[in-house]
DNA sequence: GATGAATGAGTGTTCATTCAT
DNA sequence: AATGAATGAACACTCATTCAT
């Protein structure tokens, strides 16, 4: 039981090293094998393919992580729900209630996605030429479902359905920089903890583009 | 006289569709060719291999982008000048001189973005592999050198040598996510009414941004 | 157990036939696979690229004989000692003792040939745009470094580094004829049995003109 | 009449450079093309092909050799059947009449080589692939036919046509050094100075060989 | 005399995948 | 559980050569 799965762990560790360094597409399942000192069969032996096996790798973290995300869109909008309507100073931003709520909701993707780090490099910016190369699309999706509302809500729309063409594209926006952050975070801390600290000064940007947008004209 | 080049022109609006489809990876040249009606000779009569191939799509433009941005950091800088250590209102903001400026500066890129779409869609979102796939990284560079010198003013530093670790962290994210916008905007806007139109609320957005960082703790 | 390396053994056999018939810069590696009944993935199964099937087909045999080659020289240099200083009449250069050494050591290094016959030709007359396309070059080095001292000692001279300009142009020369000679027997003698004929009177050759060097002027 | 056929001269020039560098298969038309400073048209219409235009860089100075080497072999039998019988000390050998014979008359040949040095070079060295790629060995076939002669005289033959098998062979053998001497002195010497003292020493290394032959057994 | 364009067959090489053992 | 062998299609690229203009 501790021997067994050696051969497949070693494999996974050598894959994960092949796709950082060339991506998806320009990995070779050759090169993998060889540096885990098995033959190519021994491959298909675990893996039904190229694509399965870097399945292997990001499948259940990112799996986990859309839960939590969802969660951390509703719980969002949950601490959004108190600005409505309201009209704020910048400089109050970070005093404000929702700021420190959003900040704790926001750390725990973060804690996540540095708990599994390897593998959200990977999808997140390794993944073109896989089946996840549209992850990002999918999560800003994700995240553009409840920003939707959430925006409906803070321009005092009665539902989301009101939103217009304009509303809607600045929302996609919003959607996309929101993953975009933690995708920086990710690709650019290198502990959870500096993670941490950037991340507040990220939520603050991201706050105060919300707000200037919600007052815009 | 029209119908010299001819060949040259089906080769390269083949290309941008291959290209554009697969990215510059997966795509074929024999299929290019196949595409075009010719044999693969004749495509390396007019350009060296693939990678010149692909940067006579991508090349020209991206040259006279990079001029553009450098005028459009400098003129951006000047504007946000008269900013520096005032406290605003995010309600403000939409009415304060420098945005209107900014709007105008940023018109100008995202014109020319327009000119020639078909280019920057390829070159921001299909070039992995070939040696523009940094091009990204380049221009967030570009943005960095001049945000640096934007930010230290307005936080009333006396040089950008003076940023903190935290500082730069943030500057840095701010410089993508200005390039990021005009990808999104490239990438999402059918023409350029549409682009202008959702320009303004993209640059309230990170005006507001900035602001709430700037007045951050 | 005898059926494995059946395919790798049919891949050689087919690809010495091909460098022997096209030499290494013509042979196609695609007919080598056609002609042994296997795809081209099959030969990069067994062999790195073009060079290495090449090399697996002579570097042995190299190796073996470049040790032999040593032995040869530094054993002609020892039979030559006796001769030093001395004039001798050609008519008595078949009866010296030196010349029946002489023979006897090359024997060994024309046995080995034969016993690599396709090699050596492959490798002395085939190997033009491979890394091995130097390699007589590389052998006549070899004897030029043993016969420098070997002529330098008949001169009278205390050490090679006394030979003049022309002294060492003479002996490149010489030594390029003794590889000369071998290459000679490998490619025009049918098997050993006439190499061994002939090799006899190719050294009385190549004495007769070493005598006549020496004395000469 | 001094400026027509400049483009020609210029396409044998680059085309010497280039044989030279890669050799007569690697050379590549384009590149000729390209250093000349046309299209490959251009060279289409004054040569024929490759081997056209590879003829044109050798073709006349050979035909010129194979003449000068007529005379040659016939005036070296000339002066060799002088020798016919007689037994020599090597010592003498640099005295005897003949050699100085001999020497005059290579010196015809080796001066005619220098006159033409690149083109043999060429020829010499570089022909692999082309139809000149035998060269060598018929070469070595004309001066056969003389060496056979002479060979027969100087054992005291009738005729050639008693040479036994193991006769042909050493004459054979001979045959190419003789060639191999011309060769090795066009390819190792700078200028036909340095040529015609090297020469001498070379000339007697061969009769020594020859007369060693002649009186082995 | 020479160009510019194009051909078509060829090159060595790499790849993910399969499968009998 | 894993090996060793093999497939077959694809790849970018190079070449000598042709020919209408």
């Amino acid at each position: 039981m501790d021997k067994d799965k050696e051969t497949r762990k070693k494999l996974l560790e050598c894959a994960m090293k092949e796709f950082k360094e060339k991506g998806y597409m320009k990995a070779s399942l050759r090169n993998i094998c060889k540096d885990a000192g098995v033959t190519t069969g021994a491959l298909y032996f675990f893996f039904k393919d190229k694509e399965d096996l870097f399945g292997n790798l990001v499948a259940e973290p990112l799996k986990k992580l859309e839960k939590i995300l969802v969660v951390h869109f509703i719980e969002e909008m949950a601490a959004s729900k108190q600005l409505a309507g309201k009209k704020l100073d910048v400089s109050e931003i970070a005093k404000k209630q929702g700021f420190d709520d959003d900040y704790e909701i926001a750390q725990n993707v973060v804690r996540f996605l540095f708990e599994n780090k390897d593998a959200f490099d990977l999808l997140l910016t390794r993944a073109q030429g896989s089946s996840y190369e549209n992850i990002v699309d999918h999560m800003v999706d994700m995240a553009e479902m409840h920003y939707s509302k959430m925006y409906a809500a803070m321009k005092g729309y009665k539902s989301s359905r009101n939103l217009t063409k304009e509303d809607k594209f600045i929302v996609h926006w919003m959607s996309h920089d929101q993953i975009d952050i933690f995708i920086h975070i990710v690709t650019h801390c290198k502990d959870v903890k500096e993670a941490e600290k950037q991340l507040k000064n990220m939520l603050a940007y991201m706050i105060g583009g919300w707000m200037a947008v919600i007052n815009n004209k």
